[in-house]
DNA sequence: GTCTATAATTTGATAGAC
DNA sequence: GTCTATCAAATTATAGAC
């Protein structure tokens, strides 16, 4: 399918160069096909960056254990939600390593930086329902917290899953590694479980030495 | 000077647009220029956009407080150690609050998602310096950590911070605030840094359990 | 050093054959 | 639906006046 192929390209291409990186002409070569299919499919070059956004959202498929995560943040059992926020940290992180994920991390990160029409259609897909998901359970798991402090903690967790991503090239300066291995990354997971475990027991104590 | 403000708008709008989003011809008109100036004085846009890079690692100007923090490293005093990554945190969320951030910031993330020789030349000044460091004062706060694990203690640090900026758009969405407040981020830096506590006693525990 | 003028390419869009 | 041909505009680079 031709449509589906310039899809693909342009999320790749799109993402490495931004919108005005890219012409039209490079990615209906690389896709294959004329350049006026895009213009035909898509209505032009803008028509396909939304498109491509679009699809981004749809990839990125939320985790898939989403639908049993709210579950557990309405089932209201603290140990069980602390559970959860572990497993989609995990989950997240291990989507960020997979190959594929490049091509619309670099597409993301762009629009978080300088968003533009497109952001609102990635945001309005799994990526803000995972954001509000966890929050919930941050809720559950430190027992009622306060909206906007659970919306933080939320927010600090996120960024420690992120910057694998988001500060590659540094962190892998900084490890003094070529390539961030598989191995690696385990490691860092523990890390990061650890230190979840260690932030929401410290919330819980705060809010009891407030009462 | 007509170079410095080529090289200021130069990181500003290759910042915003990169390398390829941005002609000469508009960077030479923001600057009051004409556009063969690029080619005397950088030798062409890839020249410029290299010498770009250069400001940016310079703008940074690490933590002014770097050599003090070197010092405390040195001495060896956890609870120092404690107080000054606190501090360099503190320090940082405050300078990517700074309008003037947005530019380099940019520019930076840019290179961290697809590096190209202009990264080498941004990591060798300041950034790396402070990743260094904070590695450094992890070991200490902890008494004598692992140096792989603290550096990876570092990395979930420092994304807690570097996801105010490189995730602006989701946190904005996520907290439901159209601007984030100097405020909000007050109130999100003592979350930081109640978090960076609680990392380092568990992580003290760690040590103390494998013993 | 800074400018103008111009050359050589590249780009996004469109018209029209099939 | 997909292609070729072509246009008008924009881009980088360079030559040369001052």
């Amino acid at each position: 399918m031709v449509q589906q192929r310039l899809l693909d390209i342009a999320i790749e291409q799109f993402g490495q160069h931004g919108l005005e990186g890219v012409s039209t002409r490079e990615i209906a070569a690389a896709a294959n096909t004329a350049m006026s299919s895009i213009t035909y499919h898509y209505g032009g070059k803008e028509g396909l960056y939304l498109a491509a956004a679009e699809e981004v959202a749809k990839q990125m498929g939320g985790l898939d254990q989403l639908a049993d995560l709210e579950c557990v943040a309405a089932e209201g059992d603290p140990v069980a939600a602390r559970g959860a926020i572990a497993e989609i940290m995990r989950a997240f992180l291990k989507r960020l390593q997979h190959p594929q994920s490049n091509a619309w991390a670099l597409f993301i990160m762009r629009e978080q930086l300088n968003p533009t029409a497109a952001f609102e259609r990635i945001y309005a897909g799994p990526m803000g329902q995972t954001g509000k998901v966890l929050v919930e359970l941050i809720c559950v798991a430190t027992g009622g917290q306060d909206r906007q402090a659970a919306r933080l903690a939320a927010i600090s967790l996120f960024g420690q899953v992120l910057v694998m991503k988001a500060a590659r090239a540094m962190c892998r300066k900084l490890l003094e590694r070529e390539r961030l291995s598989a191995d690696l990354i385990d490691d860092y997971a523990a890390r990061v479980v650890a230190n979840i475990d260690a932030i929401l027991d410290r919330m819980i104590a705060e809010r009891q030495e407030r009462q």
